[in-house]
DNA sequence: CGTGCGACTGAGACTTTGTCTCAGGGGTTC
DNA sequence: GAACCCCTGAGACAAAGTCTCAGTCGCACG
């Protein structure tokens, strides 16, 4: 991600922290610096992994529990996998996800026709939609060709 | 799910394993008529409490297996959530999901725009398709009460 | 610039979820 | 019914996530 746009990130998590009246700490800066230099779709761990070895003191629940915050707040956002562990995804416009379901890969996609998709009417579940994703599940070329070889 | 239609699904079950060369075991089976007799989207550990409290001596570890391989040759589906636990699907057409943000809660839903939606071309990632489902995240009913009730 | 409130943090114990091992058992095929 | 091979149970282990609680820090206010 390039450096504007990172900045532009930052400035928006800032902007949504004073309305929400929530503390702005150094820590969670890091979690989002970190979200935003990874741009695969990371799991917790692997966000502590890169926190903690800029500020070795940041702990892993305070990762855990600032993920969880900037997704609350829109900031980031959890992709859904089939796998078993939470990924969290630094895009936060509409888009969709190839996911393979033998290495757990997430590879993003954008595609003009899915993006035009209408919301369908959910009112009579008394559902609000915020968001609607395409999941497209498969399997990659390299998990294709390792299952040929063998 | 009525009789009949389970009924229907353990045949496609046996065949699916005679086709395989996979024994047809009694726990797997068990396993399969929890999944059939739940039309949540339960966890493993769900599905075990279910099966364990028919047959205690069926193992979490059996339970667990058993729901991938079921998985596997395409009996039931792993359903999609950004939740920890994999969730598992007895159903296999092709349907969608509302899924709750605050409570992980799975909804189906079928549209017959949405499962008109053409795959989209993904030849030049090297990937595969072999399953489109559409996933629309917001926040259910109850959800929505308890937040404005707080 | 202090002060106070309240939310956040670190450390690690704990829980939940999922996997692995290995000896023994049970399906399937012939 | 015998052989083969995959499956199973039990529990240890590993991975992923949550909780607790004392102490700290951000921020609003004066």
């Amino acid at each position: 991600m390039d450096r504007q746009t990172k900045q532009r990130r930052i400035e928006t998590y800032r902007r949504r922290c004073r309305e929400g009246g929530l503390p702005l700490t150094e820590q969670r800066m890091a979690v989002l610096e970190a979200m935003l230099d990874l741009d695969d779709h990371p799991t917790a761990d692997r966000v502590h992994d890169v926190v903690a070895r800029r500020d070795s003191r940041v702990s892993r629940a305070t990762v855990y529990r600032a993920l969880e915050s900037l997704a609350r707040i829109g900031v980031i956002t959890k992709a859904c996998h089939p796998g078993k562990a939470v990924r969290y995804d630094s895009r936060t416009e509409t888009h969709h996800h190839l996911v393979c379901l033998r290495c757990d890969a997430i590879i993003d996609v954008t595609d003009d026709r899915l993006d035009a998709l209408p919301v369908p009417d959910t009112s009579s579940y008394g559902f609000v939609v915020s968001d609607l994703r395409v999941q497209l599940r498969g399997v990659c070329r390299r998990c294709r060709e390792l299952e040929e070889t063998s």
